[in-house]
DNA sequence: ATAATTGCAAATTTTTTGCAGGTTC
DNA sequence: GAACCTGCAAAAAATTTGCAATTAT
């Protein structure tokens, strides 16, 4: 019985070893691409196939437990659905770190001005990190 | 002598009729992706090219004057780069708008937090729009 | 037993590349 | 005329689909 099996469970999806081990690849890389959970998981699933995956990533949205990561000049990535965040990325190394951003303020007048019904934000931020 | 000549010109890119009518269309619609900006210019330029577009997409952000936007659920959207702003959209209808947000404060904080020299910040906020 | 999931192969979609001919400056 | 740009076709990369076999419940 894995980490996830509870998470699975709860939402009505079937707790198969290729889906519990994407969610652990998630849950120990933060934030990662499809291409990269295929190379981290093929040793140990040597039939694992793109597909496989690709379809994962859908469900597991559709069922609010993963989340899709769009952010200019990278691939797709994926994380895991947590409290609400934000992200750092850094232009030189490419890594990607999260950040809290307390936005509640600026949220709620984009609300009432524009009568917006706000159910998600995703912000990246680009730069330079700290080491490079 | 259209809109964006002296933009290109002061950049050192050639003036061709193909990229003026890109960045006329990018001015028109706000966002849009390289697949409408083929089916809008695709009956004054008959011959153009997809190729075509997405090689000006890249060109015109090297030299800062497109920005693509990523947005979870959409197709790559590009712009013409403006006064610094964020984005709400419309999980509904797909309506793209642009919003004008102060986060000097939060950046700072982040900036000095983490030791991050930000260059860009890209924050769509989704939700239900006014009208839908 | 049923419904969901996987894996494969093929199909589609999106984006990039190379090169020859044409255009801009 | 030099460098750049376009358009075409082909290639590469990313994602989706259909279906048969397998697996979870």
């Amino acid at each position: 019985m894995n980490q996830f099996y509870k998470l699975l469970k709860d939402s009505g999806l079937k707790v198969t070893p290729q889906r519990s081990a994407i969610l652990e690849v998630l849950e120990k890389e933060g934030h990662i691409s499809v291409e990269k959970i295929f190379e981290t998981l093929k040793h140990s699933f040597p039939s694992l196939s793109l597909a496989t995956i690709y379809k994962n990533m859908i469900t597991l949205q559709e069922y609010g437990i993963v989340k899709e990561l769009k952010i200019s000049g990278h691939k797709n990535n994926y994380e895991i659905v947590q409290e609400d965040h934000h992200h750092i990325v850094c232009q030189k190394c490419g890594k990607i770190s999260d950040v809290h951003i307390d936005m509640d303020n600026s949220l709620k007048e984009i609300s009432i001005k524009y009568n917006f019904e706000i159910i998600n934000t995703a912000l990246a931020i680009t730069g330079i990190c700290k080491t490079c």
